[in-house]
DNA sequence: GATGAATGAGGGTTCATTCAT
DNA sequence: AATGAATGAACCCTCATTCAT
């Protein structure tokens, strides 16, 4: 189970806590630029200003540090979902919104997901415990979303569930897309928003 | 008979050929399966049923087996580029089949995917070469067929660089859904193709 | 260029120090005994007492534990330099007495002689910093002596440059047949050292 | 009864014999450029314009080959030593001459004279091989040469065994120095020579 | 005899982890 | 808690040798 830390209370539970990020952000940046092998402990002591050992009065192991990172996705999310909930109430609006937040999201924590999803392809328990903490959850809130909206008839009557995962590839494929330095998702991400919410609601079919 | 000074495939290069695809493919399953700094050429050595010393006699080193499945793989979309070619002309009937290939394409070459998608997210060099490779070639592809069907009247007029990006981001974050064992994605894929085409063309839009 | 190390100044600098000698003494030994190549990593820490892991921490790699032996073998020089320059003012006496004092180092140092000889003679990057940082310092101190010797009038006229060409081949090959087990090279050291003194100043001509 | 040991060579024993020197001098160039253990067979093969199988059918091993290099200089020394046998009379002429021709003995034979040095310094078996078969026969040889002046009154009363000792030394050593690119050992071979006439037979000292 | 692909033991080196200070 | 030296298992790769063709 992902730890959903509880807010720090005493001022050593506070440090600990910061100490536990301060490596998990070491971990993170460079577990995205050469890959969770290639990175080894000597490399994120250095980076996170640590001593080697130190690391392992914070994680059990370098494995423990992968979940850590997978954590604070899993509290990124979290955040991110109660941003969601207080979105537009237009439906074209609120695709649009969501996909400029996610822009966001991915910029903030591009290393974490890069990280985690390279081991993710390779290590089934990881993939596991992934897709339990983090995609079911998001598929539960956008269903529960789009069923709320297609009650109101904002939307027609598509398989609501099938719909959400047409939505999460598409951003996850963006992602990778991305990461792959393509231009025209670096750089022009609003007008790739503006064309999916177009295309998502209203088809290229240039019948109507 | 004579020997040709270079027979297109003399047996000795065919000999070496299937050995390297011997190898390239228990290389693609490990690594799949366990990620490509996880398995040893030992591993590697032992699912080939050659030695330790013979994968060497093929491959400059394990890296390079790496790219000799990238390099598999763009012959696989290669291929698959053909077959497209001769599809329906009916857009949307083409746009169901593409994705019904997609899913063979991907049971066919899915070790293959994984092995490649996990150490690229993590290793600019290698995500460079599969940009300018696989992805800029397939996008050019696509292109020119958008193109073509807009200008045939199929589809309406949509900036089609960026239309691409949409249906290749798809597509990826599919796989990735794949793997992650997702069952809506894994057991009804044509249904989810149904979808997608329903969407593309036509929208959710429940006004018209 | 050889490091003339300092002399250690904190606990720590002396531990490491110490620690570095321990394993060149032990590489040294195997080297001489066995060759740098049928040395193995796992032989010398062994035999220094260390995990292989542990070598490492004091030596970049194998090579530089001979680099690290050839510089111990141009400190002991230096001291043995020193000890020169308080020679007898007789010049029969003092060559003798050098020839002694070269035999005295050479039991010091056989082992490191043996190592780095071995492989001066089939590695030229390696030659080339012998002979720079070890054999011209030791050419330019004999030449100043002789040089020295023959303003005083000690010895004749000779082309002092070649004169101390022609003593260093001779301890050189001394050694060489030391090593060999040569019985007269590794018994009767002293009269050697007698006779060559005679000829060297007296020559072996019945005229006289 | 005569032992036939030189029965007429067939042609492919003459062949076989031309194979073998054909593989020992490319392994004696690559042992002295780069020494016997980061020479390759595959290396070997090439330079000597073979297959790595074929160096099997003439050779045991890789060790054997450089047997093979000793003996070939043991052959070699035994033609050097008829020539010394019809050397000029005069005492000094002799020795300036042996100097003169030990510099073309090192000049055809460097690269095995490099080879096998740096071996026998650290392979004791290797090493006794070498004493008993080259540095013996040499000794004996020229103690009779020495001896047979002495009793012609050519030289004083030394002891035979120690000068010759002295002479083998001095030529190993030089050699040695020419290995290291000495400018004066390379360059002034017949000066050098000529020096070590002068002092061998008339000493240095200034006395007369 | 000649070839060169196949072999697999062995070696240098790395690196996650431990633990005494 | 923090440190970093010590550890040794494990890995990638090399290369001498063999053997089927």
């Amino acid at each position: 189970m992902l730890d959903h830390e509880k807010p720090p209370h005493s001022r050593r539970e506070r440090r600990v806590a910061a100490r536990r990020i301060q490596i998990l952000e070491a971990a993170a940046r460079l577990f995205a630029e050469k890959g969770f092998h290639r990175t080894t402990t000597r490399d994120i002591a250095e980076t996170a200003d640590v001593s080697e050992g130190t690391l392992y009065n914070y994680f059990e192991n370098k494995e423990d540090m992968l979940l850590g990172i997978m954590a604070r996705l899993g509290e990124s999310q979290h955040l991110n979902a109660s941003l969601i909930r207080s979105l537009p109430q237009d439906a074209r609006e609120f695709l649009f919104t969501t996909l400029r937040m996610r822009k966001d999201f991915v910029d903030q924590n591009g290393n974490m997901l890069q990280s985690v999803f390279s081991e993710i392809l390779v290590d089934p328990d990881l993939r596991r415990q992934y897709y339990q903490e983090l995609v079911l959850p998001n598929f539960e809130l956008l269903e529960a979303h789009l069923q709320a909206r297609r009650d109101l008839g904002q939307i027609r009557d598509v398989e609501i569930p099938m719909a959400v995962r047409i939505l999460v590839a598409l951003t996850t494929g963006l992602f990778f897309l991305d990461v792959l330095g393509d231009p025209l998702v670096n750089d022009r991400w609003d007008e790739l928003a503006q064309l999916i919410t177009g295309i998502f609601f209203d088809g290229v079919d240039p019948g109507a």
